[in-house]
This record gives structure tokens, sequence and C-alpha cells, in this order.
RNA sequence: GGAGAGGUGCCGGAGUGGUCGAACGGGCUCGCCUGGAAAGCGAGUGUGCACGAAAGUGUACCAAGGGUUCAAAUCCCUUCCUCUCCGCCA
């Protein structure tokens, strides 16, 4: 959410915003014109309001105030209604409003205009014709999709065997990566009431991709995000004990409601993956900071995994609503033959922590809101990447080295 | 799932119809005191919104929503939540 004094003060900056962005359906006229009713109604209220105690307080000793209160009380009941109504409505406007987007965010409309700014690692080259992760997967007997299917749906899968230590492994071994540099490691509720999503930014802008529980107000997280940022909602944090770095380690849900065919084979788009995340809660003025530090983290882990990377800086049409500014790890898939999404990392400035009351008192002692930053260390992608860059011509993986010590093997063969 | 208790400010905890945004205590902040500190003393200390250059004024908020009343933290109804005990259970 932005600060409604923004759109007040400088609608023409709002409006332009949300045509740069142009995935707004709010009508910023209509929104700037409601709200401007709504100030001028909220004096009429608070001055019927104001008479009315007044008068009330006669009423003890001057019986006779009470039918005039009694009157006042009918036009004060109308206005409250029309009040309310108006309040609701410019609520729901500014909640559909997208953040503001930093300076250096390319313009573009999807993936294919973000704009490359760093490469790392060097792409694997094979003898052989490699496989993807899906067919190695199921060449190692480590991925199992169809079962998955059978005994939940399609696109929930089973990691089995060394593939399931593997991936065990590397959540643990990112959790510690991220515990030694001071992380706060967590386990956090997989579900979250509509109150948590909304405030993450996730409702109402992403309603369609998420898994609602029958009759609660719950949903299955769709990122520990939701439930990491709302950890503080309506909090006012201590300012020394400034930022609050994060992390857990959960499953994450998805419908994907609309994805079908975009790019489906394996397990890189499905319903139920895993996630190392980091979150940061800071001072305003230090989010860029916090983001970079949480891009040198992620890029960290896949330097010490050795997978091939390059890094792009996300475009406005490939950001979602609350992003300031996104930054995405794309790692190598020798099977697949190209970079594809491992992570994601967003500074959402004030955006989130608006919406949840997350707030710190300044050096001034003014209350302010903190900025948050989101950010994946790893996923199951990463897995799919490393077996896909480490299999060698008989379908067998290498494990990677840091990883060795936890799973117990150095290589995952052909069953 | 069964039985009971309760939800008030940063915390503890008063308050059962007007003088309550809320006693009292703790904490915290500032000042005095001190060589320094502790103790002691004095003052201050909620949030949102509107108006205002500011001081400030008004308004709303004592879990949430509704009702009674001229007037509600206080009475009534509904919902939610928390805690304790019992049962079941990873």
């Amino acid at each position: 959410m932005i600060d409604v004094k923004i759109l007040r003060n400088d609608p023409a900056r709002v409006k332009a915003n949300c045509e740069l962005r142009g995935d707004t359906n709010v009508d910023i006229d209509q929104l700037y014109a409601d709200d401007q009713a709504y100030l001028i109604l909220v004096q009429e209220v608070d001055e019927l309001r104001q008479k009315r105690n007044e008068l009330s307080k006669l009423c003890k000793e001057h019986p006779e105030a009470r039918d005039q209160v009694k009157e006042l009380k009918v036009t004060l009941a109308s206005k409250e209604t029309e009040l309310n109504e108006l309040k609701a409505k410019v609520d729901e406007g500014l909640a559909w409003l997208p953040n503001f987007l930093a300076p250096d965010v390319p313009l573009g409309k999807d993936d294919a205009d973000n704009s490359e700014f760093k490469l790392w690692g060097e792409v694997p080259t094979f003898d052989f014709e490699p496989r993807d992760h899906q067919e190695l997967g199921e060449v190692l007997d480590i991925i199992d999709t169809k079962r998955g299917a059978k005994v939940a749906q399609s696109g929930f899968y089973y990691w089995k065997g060394k593939g399931a230590m593997l991936a065990q492994a590397l959540f643990f071994w990112t959790q510690q990566q991220l515990v030694n540099k001071d992380y706060t490691l967590f386990m956090t509720p997989c579900a979250a009431k509509e109150k948590t999503l909304f405030g993450t930014g996730y409702l109402p802008f992403f309603a369609d991709q998420t898994y609602s529980l029958e009759g609660e107000d719950l949903s299955l997280i769709g990122t520990a995000e939701q439930t990491l940022v709302g950890y503080h909602g309506d909090e006012i944090l201590p300012a020394d004990e400034l930022p609050y770095k994060y992390t857990a380690f959960t499953p994450c849900f998805r419908t994907e409601a609309g994805s079908y065919g975009k790019a489906s084979r394996g397990i890189h788009r499905v319903h139920q993956f895993h996630k190392v995340e980091q979150i940061i809660f800071c001072k305003p003025e230090e989010s860029p900071k916090w983001h970079q530090h949480c891009q040198d983290n992620a890029e960290e882990l896949f330097q010490k995994l050795n997978l091939p990377y390059r890094v792009v800086n996300v475009c406005v049409g490939d950001m979602g609503a609350p992003g300031y500014k996104k930054f995405d790890v794309e790692g190598w898939f020798a099977g697949f033959g190209g970079y594809r999404e491992l992570t994601s990392n967003t500074d959402l400035t004030d955006f989130q922590s608006r919406r949840l009351g997350i707030r710190y008192k300044n050096e001034e002692g003014k209350t302010q809101f903190v900025h948050t930053v989101s950010s994946t260390a790893v996923t199951d992608r990463a897995i799919c990447a490393i077996l896909e860059n480490n299999q060698q011509a008989d379908g067998s993986v290498i494990v990677p080295e840091v990883l060795q010590p936890l799973c117990g093997f150095d290589k995952i063969e052909p069953k």
C-alpha cells in the first residue's frame, strides 16, 4: 500500500506509476475524488460528533437537551454510514494500487525484457546429450511425479531416496549458511489468515494463486515471506535492534491457475515446492543495502554449489505489484539448455509494512514504517539445476562438494 | 471434543453508566543529586484520522461487530481469541 498522502498531494505521480505498471484496475481520478469527498465528510462528521458530545454533557442538568441530541443523532447516523462507505471504497482502491518503482527498473512487459547485468560460472559442456531433471529423476529414481499425481494431484511430486536426502541436505546447509550470517531461523505455520496475505500483498493481487481452506479464514502459505513478515504485524520494533534478519524453510503452495503449458516439464512449476527464505526488516534508508546483502547471500550459495548463473534486473512487467525493485538469479540448466529462474529478491520498501502496521521509532522519536526485503535463498529448483549440470554420461550425478558431508554420499547412481 | 476463567496503555493491574484516554505500580525518557554509578527527588511518557506553520484543537479507539441510553471500558446480544483442567493424539 502506498501512502494516501502521496495520492492527495501528487495524484499525477500515482497515475504515471500505474500507467507504467500497466496492470492496475483502479480509476485514479475517481479514487482521488472519493478521497477528497472523504476528507470533507470526515470534518463534517467530527463536527457533528463534537456537537453531540457537548450537548450530551448538558443533559444531566438540562434534561430538555435530550431531544436535541436525539435529533442530531439521526443526521449523524446517516453521515456516518456515508462516511464508512466512502472510506471502504477508498481503502479498496488503495489496496489495489501497486508500489512505486525504483528509478532503474527496466521497462518491458515480460521476463524477456529483464536486463542481465551479471554472469557467473562456467556453463558445463558434455560429450553426450544431457538429460533434463525430469528424465534424470526417473533414471535415478529420485523424483516421482506419477505417484505425486496419484496421491495428491498433477503438480505434486515426491523426492525419493538419495534425491530426498540431497534435498534435505541442501535446505539444511542453506539454513546453516544463513544462521552463520546472523539470521534468526524459524519454523513457521504453513497456513495464514487473510489479514496476513493481504498485508504481505499477496491479496488481492495473487488471489487466484492461493489455496484457501474451506470454511476457515486460512490459506496455505505461498511462501514463508507471508508468515515471517506477518510475524511483526501491528508492532513497533526497537530501532536499535534493526535490522531483523530472518530465515525459514517451508513448503510453498501455489495453485498456478492459468499457467498450464508454461514450461511445465519436470518439476519447475508445481503446486508445492520448498524454499529457504530470507526476510529483512530494516530502516527505510537501508533497504537498498539489505536488498544487496540478500543478493550477495543468494549468489554466494550458488557459487559454493558451483552452479553457473546470471542475474537479471527484473522489468516492470515481470514484477509483482508490491515490488519496488527485484533481482532474479537464473541458473544454468544443462538439460534444458538455458537459464531459468532460481530465486527472486525483492525490495518491497514500505508496501508491506504499511499494510501490516510494522513500524519503528526513528531518531527523532517519530514512528515510521520499516522497509522489508524478501529474498529466496534456495528452492527445489536448485536441486534440479544440480542434477542437470552435474550429470555424467551414465546418468549418475555428482553431489556438490559442500553437500557431501551432509548427504553421506558423493554420487547418485541409476538404480 | 467436554468443563471453566478471561480479553483494558510498553508491562502488571484498577476501574461496573457521565467528572475515564483511563487510578496505582513497574518500565522508559529528561532533569536534579553524585567524582562516577545506585538509591532518592521532580517532570514527562498511547495510537489513528482531520484541521493547523506550530503550539494545539477536535474526533475515534479499553478484543471485534451490533444493541440499549442524552451518555458505555462499564449494561445486553453475537463473534473471535487466549488461558486452565479433562479426553484424544504426532
